[in-house]
DNA sequence: TCCAAATCTATAGCTTCTGGAGCATTAGAT
DNA sequence: ATCTAATGCTCCAGAAGCTATAGATTTGGA
């Protein structure tokens, strides 16, 4: 039996976090103590492990929680969790993709080293008038 | 003069944003006609772009604020406009490395085929057992 | 037994918007 | 001048995914 301090210690996720998974329904509501505190199984702390790591990967709550019904029935294809991380993928590319953009302007923007006035800033110049961009966004 | 719906066309701005910029003081409450609509000048519509180009960027708030403080004073020194593009630079690259893990992770998780059953999927293994991960998260 | 640490609930706040309800104003056509 | 469709107004709620606070209670160890 682990207390809810217990679970945040060996998942790494926060205990007002727990309790908020339980609230979204990611987790079920576990047994109590005589005094009304949280008491978890094993079952509970692999299944929170489960979120944490999904959550790592920049999964939607929506995902995993998707996930993890799938993960309840073993005999059914897998086509479907499989769709689940191919689709995060692709987002994942599209924002390192954009984020790359950004890099670049940035780079550009940044060129100036900061030893003259506002007046004439690069950086300020550069965000005022988006005609001096390089990439489209 | 513009109104609001103007100001929004011409800056990709939605209207309701404009309006919540206007309440996080990143643009000046402007003059109203009788009517007691808002009622905006070119000028306001140059920082307005200016917002839209640096939240393009990824600037916080925040930092657009601090920029757009600066930009009012063209004769100080531009270090601390250089030093705030400079540090998002960093937090970008960041960003990108850190997407870049992740998408090394769901390639190999994504491997399998959907051909199976959810009981050996790889996709979900991989997300219960955090020991199956190549790099560290 | 006592006390500090942990936990409880409920609620509000964070960030950056976005959308809706219900009503008022405006611009253009007639 | 009048009508009407589009636009604008304020206020409030919600989205995502937590985080923090307050004030009360429970727990575990000395």
């Amino acid at each position: 039996m682990y207390s809810i301090g217990d679970l945040s210690r060996r998942t790494g996720v926060k205990i007002p976090t727990i309790r908020y998974y339980e609230q979204m329904g990611l987790i079920a509501a576990p047994e109590r103590s005589e005094g009304n505190q949280r008491r978890y199984e094993k079952r509970e702390l692999e299944r929170l492990a489960f979120i944490r790591h999904a959550r790592d990967l920049g999964l939607s709550i929506e995902s995993i929680r998707d996930l993890l019904a799938l993960s309840q029935h073993p005999e059914r294809p897998c086509g479907e969790a499989d769709r689940i991380a191919k689709e995060h993928l692709i987002t994942v590319r599209e924002k390192i993709a954009q984020l790359q953009k950004l890099e670049r302007e940035l780079e550009r923007i940044v060129a100036c080293n900061g030893d003259h006035t506002i007046g004439d800033c690069y950086v300020i110049r550069a965000l005022a008038d988006h005609s001096m961009c390089g990439t489209d966004h």
